[in-house]
DNA sequence: AAACATTCCTGCACGC
DNA sequence: TGCGTGCAGGAATGTT
C-alpha cells in the first residue's frame, strides 16, 4: 500500500539509517518499471554521499551529494529496504529485488516492485520541482495549504466523487485508494457524493480527518495488506486500525451495520450506509 | 480466478 | 469552430 503514509515512513527511517552513507555501486537487475531506468543511474549515483532524504506527494526523494537527487515511486507492490546482515525479508520475493545500491558501511537498499508499476530516476535537485512527476501536484496534505477553504473552492461546480476528487493528486498529493475509505468514513461522507454537493461542513470534516488518517498511519509506519514491507522489511500496523476498507459484510464499528462496497471510478469502495450521508 | 495498493493515456461531452 | 476542462474507462503487471 504505498500510499504517503509508507512513505513517510520509510523517509523517517532511511534519513537516519542511510543518510552519511556513501553509495559504492548500483546495480539495475530489471529496469522495466513504469517508465524504463535510465542507463546512466548507477554511474550517476556511485561515489555520492546521502545527504538527506526526502518526500513529495508518495514521491521519496533521496538527496545526494553533488546536487543529484534519486526519485523513487512505489507504484502498487514496490518497497525499499534497508538490509544488512540477519536482514528478514519477510514477504519480499528475491526475484523482485529490481535495483540494488551497496553502501559504504557493507549495507544495501534494494528496491523490490513485483508488479512493476513504480519509477526510479535520477534528476538534478534545481530541476524537481519542473519534473513531470512533481509539477501537476496539488498541496500536501499534511501542509497549511490543503485546508477547508481550498478544499470547499476547488470542489465546488465539481461532478465526480468526492472520493475520485480525493484521491486525484492534482487536488491534493499523497491520498490513495485506502486512506480514501478511511478518511470519508471518519468524515461521515459518503465516497460516491458529488463533490460539488459537499457542504462547508463536511469539507471541513474532510480536511480535518485527512490529516488525522495520515497522521496516525504514519505514526503506525503504513499499512500492509500483502507484501508491502517497510525499510526495515516490518509489516505497517495501520491494517488493524482500519474501520471500513475491506471490511465488506462487517459491522461498522460505530453503528454495526454491515459495510458496504461499492465500485468508484474502478476502484474498490467501502463506507457504512448509515454513518455516511 | 477475479481483484488489486499506482499512474498515465485516450477519447468523449460540454461550455465559452 | 476550436480550445480547455472534467470525467470515465482502459492499460501496464504479477500475485493471491
Amino acid at each position: 500500500m504505498p500510499e504517503l503514509p509508507e512513505v513517510e515512513s520509510l523517509r523517517r527511517i532511511l534519513a537516519r539509517s542511510a543518510a552519511g552513507r556513501r553509495m559504492m555501486s548500483a546495480t539495475v537487475r530489471e529496469g522495466r518499471l513504469r517508465r524504463a531506468v535510465s542507463r546512466d543511474l548507477p554511474a550517476a549515483v556511485t561515489g555520492r554521499t546521502v545527504q538527506s532524504v526526502g518526500r513529495r506527494a508518495k514521491y521519496l526523494l533521496i538527496e545526494l551529494s553533488g546536487g543529484q537527487v534519486i526519485m523513487v515511486h512505489l507504484g502498487m507492490s514496490g518497497s525499499l529496504t534497508h538490509r544488512r546482515d540477519g536482514f528478514d525479508p519477510g514477504a519480499l520475493d528475491p526475484r523482485h529485488d529490481h535495483v540494488e545500491f551497496a553502501l559504504d558501511d557493507g549495507s544495501r537498499l534494494v528496491y523490490n516492485d513485483p508488479r512493476r508499476f513504480g519509477l526510479m530516476k535520477v534528476v538534478a535537485r534545481s530541476h524537481l520541482d519542473s519534473t513531470e512527476e512533481l509539477k501537476g501536484l496539488g498541496p500536501e496534505p499534511l501542509g497549511s495549504d490543503f485546508n477547508a477553504a481550498y478544499l470547499w473552492q476547488i470542489t465546488r461546480g465539481r461532478a465526480a466523487a468526492i472520493k475520485n476528487v480525493l484521491m486525484d493528486q492534482r487536488v491534493v498529493a499523497g491520498v490513495g485508494n485506502i486512506y480514501a475509505s478511511e478518511i470519508l468514513f471518519r468524515a461521515q461522507v459518503r465516497p460516491t457524493r458529488p463533490a460539488g454537493k459537499v457542504t462547508r461542513a463536511e469539507v471541513a470534516r474532510i480536511v480535518e480527518h485527512t490529516v488525522q488518517v495520515l497522521r496516525e498511519a504514519i505514526g503506525r509506519r503504513g499499512t500492509t495488506f500483502r507484501s508491502y514491507r517497510d525499510s526495515r522489511g516490518q509489516p505497517g500496523r495501520f491494517a488493524e486500525r482500519l474501520r471500513v476498507y475491506d471490511r465488506a459484510g462487517k459491522p461498522c464499528p460505530a453503528c454495526t451495520t454491515a459495510i458496504r462496497s461499492v465500485i468508484v471510478g474502478q476502484r474498490s469502495s467501502f463506507y457504512c450506509p448509515r454513518c455516511q450521508k
